[in-house]
DNA sequence: ATGGTAGCGCTGCTA
């Protein structure tokens, strides 16, 4: 089973080259963030063409989260589970059962600036990121998060820490709210298959970031014991950043082995 | 040096 996540940057301008990379890549689950899309503009009809099943939740004109599965989608969960707090006012987060992996297709908030309380509700969010996967998920069953995190986990994961000083996606308090996502079960199925610095998955549109090299990995995989162990390669999609009209992101993707053993 | 681009939607916000 391949899974896939890409923050595509409006699905509206977007939806040629998603189109595109689909026949391509083939994905059997396909998470998407910022679609910028209300729910009634989203383009269901023609994923269900290329042979996916779809949920999308969104608002227009701001964030937007969506699953594409041509493996089934059940137990839809729109933005947070009850369970967890108040629901989201921002279109952030939705959940399904596709071929016997919960998954969760994220946009967690950027944060803009340390002192700004935006960052403040990046905090929240991914504490109770965590509280949504106890009220929908287990540690020890086949979950899967992966969407744009907003984080690079590692300084290696930048390609200037030095410009990065005092700023958001690095700093101790984010990064401390990731390990302990990786402390309730999850790790991070692209570092599970790549020790390499400088791999990136975001660059800046502005001042030829892309082609200077100036990236960061933001966009993760990530996922408990029961699927890193069919987890059999990784890899971050380059060739979806170039060309015309790209995303600023490039999408992840995950091979995972056939799972014998057990389906639910 | 506080730039630079892209998307949304129409003025400035968000990233």
């Amino acid at each position: 089973m391949r899974i896939a996540t890409w923050n595509v940057n409006s699905l509206k301008v977007r939806l040629p080259r998603v189109e595109e990379w689909i026949d391509q890549v083939r994905p059997d689950v396909l998470c998407m963030q910022e679609t910028k899309l209300a729910d009634d503009a989203f383009p269901a009809l023609t994923f269900a063409s290329l042979g996916y099943e779809s949920v999308h939740h969104g608002q227009g004109q701001w964030n937007g989260v969506a699953i594409l599965s041509r493996v089934g989608i059940t137990d839809v969960v729109t933005n947070f589970a009850p369970a967890s707090g108040d629901p989201d006012p921002d279109a952030r987060i939705i959940t399904a059962a596709c071929g016997g992996v919960l998954v969760s297709s994220v946009y967690v908030p950027n944060g803009r600036a340390l002192d700004n309380d935006h960052y403040q509700y990046k905090l929240s969010w991914l504490a109770q990121l965590r509280r949504h996967l106890d009220a929908v998920g287990s540690p020890t069953a086949q979950v899967v998060v992966m969407g744009d995190f907003n984080i690079a986990p590692e300084d290696r994961d930048v390609y200037d820490p030095r410009k990065f000083v005092d700023s958001t996606h690095v700093s101790a308090a984010e990064r401390q709210l990731l390990a302990e996502l990786h402390g309730w079960g999850l790790t991070d199925l692209f570092r599970q298959h790549h020790d390499v610095d400088r791999v990136y998955s975001w660059w800046d549109y502005r001042a030829g970031d892309f082609h200077q090299g100036r990236g960061l990995r933001i966009d993760l995989v990530l996922g408990t014991t029961a699927v890193a162990d069919r987890a059999t390669w990784s890899v971050i999609d380059r060739n979806a950043r170039k060309g015309q009209s790209p995303s600023d992101h490039a999408p992840v993707v995950v091979d995972l082995v056939d799972d014998t053993v057990a389906s639910s």
